[in-house]
DNA sequence: TCAGTATATAACTATTTGCTTATATACTAA
DNA sequence: TTAGTATATAAGCAAATAGTTATATACTGA
């Protein structure tokens, strides 16, 4: 295995404490296989606007995502220059990709009008 | 890289939350060099022994850590039979060793009557 | 300019968390 | 058995967290 760049401990806690909630450890999972907007999300995790919004702020306020405006649409992706990147990716690798969320709402007919 | 065993995203994100706090997170990577006992922690952490025991309490109910009974003291060591092992030892690997919390232990004449 | 849509922020609340002190339990050695 | 040491558990508290509703901001298109 090739050595990894060491970060922090303080640092990666919070790295690790972001990641440790089902709901952003999902996002994060969808982020990795393609980018996001908060309306997907809202869909997605039946859970209210806001409450996505401040989950998506707490991984860019570290810097783990990033965001750019499409339109009326603001896409979030995660942040390759992020200090924690690998980790966050390595983690990733253990979880299952979670693209049926998104595949069940296309099946639902609730396919999100910024992805087309 | 080789293809990891996957786990549940909610089981994953309760691992990682429990990683998510600075002084468990600080324990984990000491045990990853060597079994600790709570006396150690103690001192390591300038905290109450309630507080270190509820710290391991919690890693040891989710498996992450075990202990065995040494005379009167508990030794604790990461559970390699642990579902979340490989992860465990992965993330250990982005944070420096924390040995140096041992060594000023013994350097303040400190050295805990366990680890003789 | 104005209505509609997407997102962010503010304010609030219930729950969880990490600590504390007090006390109970378990082992050792005299 | 008893004192001393190591650890666990109980109870309580302040701070952090994750959600909510209400409202503000930003962009689009007629």
């Amino acid at each position: 295995m090739e050595t990894k760049n060491l970060l922090e401990i303080e640092r990666t806690a919070v790295i690790l404490k972001l990641m440790g909630d089902k709901t952003r450890l999902t996002m994060l999972r969808l982020l990795a296989d393609h980018d996001c907007c908060v309306c997907e999300f809202v869909e997605i995790f039946e859970m209210s606007q806001p409450s996505v919004s401040q989950h998506v702020r707490k991984m860019k306020d570290v810097g783990m995502v990033k965001e750019h405006r499409r339109g009326q649409w603001i896409v979030y992706s995660l942040n390759s220059s992020f200090e924690g990147y690998d980790l966050v990716k390595d983690m990733l690798e253990y979880v299952p990709d979670q693209n049926h969320h998104l595949e069940e709402l296309i099946a639902a007919g609730k396919r999100i009008s910024c992805c087309e």
